[in-house]
DNA sequence: TGATGACGGTATCAAAAGATACATAACCAA
DNA sequence: TTGGTTATGTATCTTTTGATACCGTCATCA
């Protein structure tokens, strides 16, 4: 616990006040969760609102058999879509599902109509979280309508989380279910990449050159 | 001016509060645009906060020679983009521009400092302009990914403004810059349409059937 | 009335991406 | 080890979309 709120310490820079501090002590439980957890389905009801500590988590739309991915809550931040959800009392038209080993923080949703009114740095905080999540989507947008799919892998490669090897752990298979497309025109475009000794592939993971 | 303040009444219901509408009645000016008129540009910074009484405003970003399309503002509605470049004093990435006779409600921006901390029903509002921002795009996201440009283009008709003769006063040049391609393969597909006896092509406009 | 520019129709060609099929290799559990 | 499952490689074919070019029509205005 001490060290859970260590961790709490750290990230939550931003809310300064006192008083907002202390509350967010008392009334937030720190949750753990594994890879696959399912934090919230579509169609539920929200009804705490995560800011996650570390690890991420997965958020995306699924309409009859195809998935759109909204975008990943990382430390520090919050999901959108949950806090709309919640300060509506609507059901989450979204699916939430841990990445990697996460650390949660987790509120009772009632609070934020008090917070947004008695700390301005929690309205900052939600302003800021809504146009981020915003320009996120903008940019694949732009991606997608205007680039072609051999940049759009490349432009993931690049942005990959890495291991110390250089290795980004993702099957052809993933990647295309990211990116929207088969997986064979990803293995096609993966090839030529390498053809072009940009990456090695390797069975279940790429190794960036 | 009477006139204007009526159609204030009527429009601003999201807003409960006596104070609240007091303060809207003392601190905004309603400004008449005409179709072309703009009324934020890339790279200014906003100083006042618009909420559309009538009429429409087109926000779109531009990078080199491309556009895309974020949102109409219309009645009722405020500009999610230009609330976050006023909250945080950054400069507009994003353009508006006046598509039809339009009346605005202008807020000097400091203000929703203040209104986020006193009235309920702003943080309301603006929760549910950004959820709704956000859904818009990821519902034309969904049409770019997954639609094929006839369907776009026929949800786009259907969608569309008509007046009492059921036609759609649009070129086909726009049409395309709207659905981000290119005026042939509109031409080519509304041509298509017509011999589906879905609609009938005209100079200017189109009949739907 | 004649020039000009916006609008729309259509043909041809090329590129990008998806669909399908099949083969091979690695991994894993019984 | 063996058989099933997952991951990957690759060829072939089709569809969709974009690019380009050229033409006719309509509206407007000097």
């Amino acid at each position: 616990m001490i060290e859970d709120l260590k961790t709490f310490q750290t990230y939550l820079k931003f809310f300064p006040e006192p008083e907002f501090r202390e509350e967010l002590v008392k009334y937030g439980q720190v949750n753990s969760f594994k890879k696959g957890d399912i934090i919230v389905r579509d169609g539920q009801y929200v009804k705490f609102l995560p800011i996650v500590l570390k690890g991420a988590i997965r958020v995306y739309q699924q309409k009859e058999d195809r998935e759109i991915l909204l975008y990943y809550v990382r430390a520090e931040e919050t999901c959108t879509m949950s806090l709309a959800a919640a300060y509506f009392n609507n059901k989450s038209s979204s699916h939430g599902v841990v990445t990697e080993p996460t650390e949660v923080l987790i509120f009772p949703a009632d609070l934020i109509y008090q917070w947004q009114s008695k700390y301005p740095s929690w309205n900052k905080y939600v302003i800021h979280m809504f146009r981020r999540r915003y320009d996120e989507l903008i940019n694949s947008f732009e991606g997608i309508v205007f680039d072609h799919i051999p940049d759009r892998v490349w432009d993931y490669l690049k942005r990959a989380p890495l291991n110390t090897e250089n290795h980004i752990h993702i099957s052809h298979q993933q990647l295309a279910h990211e990116l929207g497309t088969t997986r064979v025109v990803i293995s096609r475009i993966l090839k030529q990449f390498e053809k072009e000794k940009k990456i090695k592939l390797f069975r279940g993971y790429i190794e960036l050159k």
